[in-house]
DNA sequence: TTATAATTAGAAAATAAATCTACTAATAAG
DNA sequence: CTTATTAGTAGATTTATTTTCTAATTATAA
């Protein structure tokens, strides 16, 4: 476990917010040498701090800005029936994230497709042919108020 | 609007997978030449489908694991209320995701912090005292099982 | 068909990343 | 208190990548 210290906390909110950046953009907001933003940068990617580094695109652009929110309930709570429905979902395209939560539904899955049509076709011909599901309910994105990748350090 | 052809499709395939990928990388997996990679980003950056790149953290390594789903309800849904409650949600750190979303509650919120202290003190200091709300419901994530910022073009 | 624009390739220039060596500061051992 | 040892940093050098430029090719419209 590595512990982070004020100046790698500082790196990774820049990092965060932008990884194309170059060292030396960052050596100044740092008040760092070059290299020693090179080497804390590396010791966090092999560290696994730094998980990956991504391009993120705009939803509406690509037109995939139809979100819903799917609440799933499996008909059983069995080892083989969670594992079977966890493999199934995680193969599906539209299904951006998947969480095993805590209530009166197992799962919250966020779905992200073209619009309505495109939606119903995820629930016929996807959605509703894995196994194991009970119920679900779905709850539509009106507005996108926030979303950001970036964790306050 | 841009239109994307199969190239470009391709290409913010492997950008969303890893925007560290160097232009002679991609050069080769698109059989192009480094230039027209160069020249396809750019405008994809331009055009704002690419919206940025980011470096994504390790949520456990940086002890951010514990992810509530916040349900809110607005007392009542005026304007001004509306207004005044995204406002101040938008503010929070704990808040990565807001959204405004259909059926029985008005807000889904995406709560990270380090554990159930954290959001006990996020509870009670902040989200409770934000103004407007009506009710709030939280399900707890048990495990995370995909996550993912990659769209399927 | 011909003109125009957009895209691409390859070379050159500019910039950045990665490596290396040496220096400094902090910590532990004698 | 002094001396190793280590981790972190700075600056210079090398290597690699990005960016620009020019020319050629392809696609598009007149």
């Amino acid at each position: 476990m590595i512990q982070l210290d004020p100046i790698d906390k500082k790196l990774l909110h820049f990092l965060q917010k932008d990884s194309k950046q170059t060292n030396k953009e960052l050596s100044h907001k740092l008040n760092l040498s070059v290299t020693a933003v090179y080497e804390r940068i590396k010791k966090l990617e092999r560290g696994g701090i730094i998980s990956k580094h991504v391009a993120l695109l705009d939803k509406k652009k690509v037109h995939k800005n139809f979100v819903t929110f799917c609440s799933i309930k499996l008909v059983q709570h069995s080892k083989d029936y969670v594992i079977d429905f966890e493999k199934q979902v995680t193969k599906l395209d539209e299904v951006l994230e998947c969480y095993h939560i805590s209530g009166d539904y197992d799962y919250l899955l966020k779905v992200i497709v073209a619009d309505m049509d495109e939606f119903r076709e995820f629930m016929v011909k996807k959605l509703t042919t894995i196994s194991h599901i009970g119920s679900t309910h779905s709850a539509f994105m009106i507005n996108e108020v926030k979303h950001t990748t970036a964790i306050k350090m």
